[in-house]
DNA sequence: GCTGTATATGAATATATGTTCATATATTTA
DNA sequence: TAAATATATGAACATATATTCATATACAGC
């Protein structure tokens, strides 16, 4: 890697030291499109979260209705409720109602093996 | 799916609905670890926040300095230096000194391959 | 219709979190 | 040693967020 003197450069209206120019332009052509990276990072908050992590991971081995999920995290109804609304918003999950219940699970392949990527490299790193 | 009607099971001291007893107990015994995942969702929260995935995504194409990241996100220094020691103290990112400069980089190849893994299911579902 | 059960929702509150600002540390060069 | 540059840190503040509580909706059975 090569060291250069920091120089200013302009970039959308204000000055801004840069001292890898290159590197920093490459980065910009290379960059997830805004509204990807927004929702991007509204999937991963949704699932830094430790009950709405609990929840789905959960739903790994299967569906569950709202009222296993209570049973299995130990949270209330409610907060299950609120947690789940928003896994849904997001399409992490979805619901299949049954009668009066609504069974949970996991939206998409995706959602598990993103689950499941991130447990196997906890185990053995 | 069979459908029962309500019973009330004594876990852990207290008193809980179970509709589905036998789903809940198996996603009790395939639980991760809670410790394991409460790592999990500090993993998960950290690449959750706008600034640092836009910083994760950055250093995908190659290690940039401190000042260098600014540049490219629009943040400040300090911003950044917050960031960047949040993202490393979780082990997902790495810094290398040459001179007065902090090199960053992605830690590990899995934390590309959760990114590009995210990145891929935005792209085409 | 009414009652009971499963789930959802809105407001409120307490806690967590990201950025800024001021200051500190580390390294190079004079 | 002193000055300049790159990065780090702590406190403060403003905003976001998860849960609780009270209430609402949806469905089943009578």
């Amino acid at each position: 890697m090569t060291t250069r003197k920091t120089n200013l450069v302009v970039h959308e209206g204000c000055q801004v030291k840069v001292i890898h120019e290159d590197r920093v332009s490459q980065a910009r052509r290379e960059a997830p499109q805004e509204p990807e990276l927004e929702r991007m990072s509204l999937i991963f908050k949704a699932m830094g979260d430790p009950s709405r992590l609990r929840i789905l991971t959960g739903l790994m081995g299967g569906e569950m209705c709202v009222c296993d999920i209570a049973a299995y995290t130990g949270m209330s109804d409610s907060a299950v409720s609120h947690a789940l609304r928003r896994l849904r918003d997001l399409s992490l999950i979805k619901a299949r109602r049954d009668g009066q219940m609504l069974y949970y699970s996991l939206d998409d392949l995706h959602v598990a093996g993103q689950l499941q990527m991130a447990l196997d490299h906890l185990r053995h790193t």
